[in-house]
DNA sequence: CCTTTCTTTGAACGATCATTCAAGAATTAT
DNA sequence: ATAATTCTTGAATGATCGTTCAAAGAAAGG
C-alpha cells in the first residue's frame, strides 16, 4: 500500500486555474504538469486522462462555489442584503487580476457543449443547483417581506443567474468597475421590486 | 491574372459555423476543409493561416449582425416594439437547431481572451459598436416618449446587452422556450420602465 | 528487514496538428 | 496561340498533442 503524495484539492485548483486561463483544448499536458507539479503518469493514474482531470476540476469548482455561497448567506444580515453582497463579490471577481474573472463552468460549457454531452449534463446540473439555491434565498426574502410576495422565486433565481452570466461576459470586454457596479445595482433593483 | 474561384462570403459563413460548432482550437484544418470546400493551400493563400480565417470570419459575423440589426429597426413600428422583436429573435435563435444559438464573438472571447489581445480588442470593439447602436435606439425611444427621459441611454444599452449575453448563456443549459421567453420579457420590462 | 503494492518518473509512442510547397490547372494578356 | 500569372491541389513536413509504459522509488504489511 501507498498513498498519493500530492494534495488533491491543491492539484485540482491548479488545474482549474490552468483551464480557466487558456481554455480546455489549449491547455496542454505540459501546461498541466507545470501548473499542478504532477507528471503525466501521475495525472493519468489519478484522473484517467485529461478529460477526467477536467471533470474532477469541475466537481472541485462546484464544491468551492457552494462553500462560497454558504459563506455569503451565513451572516446574520437580511437575505436581500446578503444577495447584494454576493453580487458585489461577483463584480469584484470580474475586476480582479486572479482567475476568478472567468467561471470554469461557463467556460467549459462554451468550449465543449456541442461535443461532449456528459460534460454538458454535469455543468447543466451544477448550474441548476446554484439556481435552486438562489430560489430558496428569494423565497426566504419573500418571507422577510423584502420582496413582493406575488413574485415567483424560481423566475427571480433564473433572472438573477442570467444577470450574473451576462455581467461576467460583459466584464470580459469592459472591466470598468464603475460600469459593472452600475449594472449590478440595476440587476439588484430589478430583482428586488 | 486570375481571380479566386470561391465565394468569399459563403466560405466565411461556413468557417463561422465550424468555429461556432466546435470552438476555434478544436476545429482542425481538416474540419475547415470539409466545411468550406477549400484545400489547406487555398485557405493559407486567402487568409494567411487559421487565425487569419478566424479574423475574417469575425469580421463577416460583425457585418451579418449589423445587417440583421438594421433589418429589425427598418420597420415603421415604434422603436420599443422593434427592440422587443429583436429580443424575441434572440430567443428564437437560442432555441433553434442551426448555429445561431451561440454567438461567435462571445465564443471566441471565452476561448482566446487571455492569450490573444488582438482578437480580444477586435471583439471588444465590435461589441462596443453594437452597444452604441442600442444606445441610439434607446435615445430614440426616449424621444418617442416610450421610455422615461431621466434614464441613461448608455446604461440601458449596456444592461440590455448584458441581458442578451446572459440569456444566451442561460439557454445553453436550459433551452426551454417558455422559460427563455419569460426571461426576455422581464428584461424588456426592466429596460422599458 | 524483506516483500508486496502502489506511486512517481520521464522517456517514448503513434496520431494529429497547423503549415508549406512544388506541380498542375485555369484564366488573362499579348 | 503562346506566355505570363495566379489559383488550386494534396502530399509532405516538423512540431506538438494526449497517452502509455517500464523502471525506479516509497510506504505499508508481515
Amino acid at each position: 500500500m501507498r498513498n498519493a503524495e500530492f494534495d488533491k484539492e491543491k492539484v485540482l485548483r491548479s488545474a482549474m486555474n490552468a483551464f480557466m486561463n487558456k481554455g480546455y483544448a489549449n491547455t496542454s499536458m505540459q501546461d498541466l504538469k507545470k501548473a499542478t507539479g504532477l507528471h503525466p503518469g501521475s495525472i493519468y493514474c489519478a484522473f484517467e486522462n485529461k478529460r477526467g482531470l477536467l471533470l474532477a476540476a469541475l466537481e472541485q469548482y462546484r464544491l468551492d462555489r457552494a462553500a462560497s455561497f454558504e459563506h455569503f448567506f451565513s451572516t446574520s444580515q437580511s437575505t436581500v442584503n446578503n444577495l447584494k453582497l454576493y453580487l458585489d463579490n461577483v463584480v469584484d471577481e470580474c475586476i480582479s487580476c486572479d482567475n476568478t474573472q472567468a467561471c470554469l463552468m461557463t467556460k467549459a460549457l462554451n468550449e465543449t457543449a456541442e461535443q461532449d454531452s456528459e460534460i454538458q449534463g454535469i455543468i447543466s446540473k451544477n448550474l441548476s443547483m446554484l439556481q435552486q439555491a438562489f430560489a430558496e434565498k428569494f423565497e426566504q426574502a419573500k418571507n422577510e417581506k423584502s420582496i413582493n410576495e406575488d413574485r415567483d422565486s424560481d423566475h427571480l433565481a433564473r433572472y438573477f443567474l442570467m444577470g450574473i452570466y451576462g455581467l461576467r461576459t460583459f466584464a470580459q470586454t469592459h472591466p470598468e468597475p464603475k460600469v459593472l457596479k452600475q449594472l449590478a445595482d440595476q440587476l439588484y433593483q430589478d430583482v428586488l421590486r
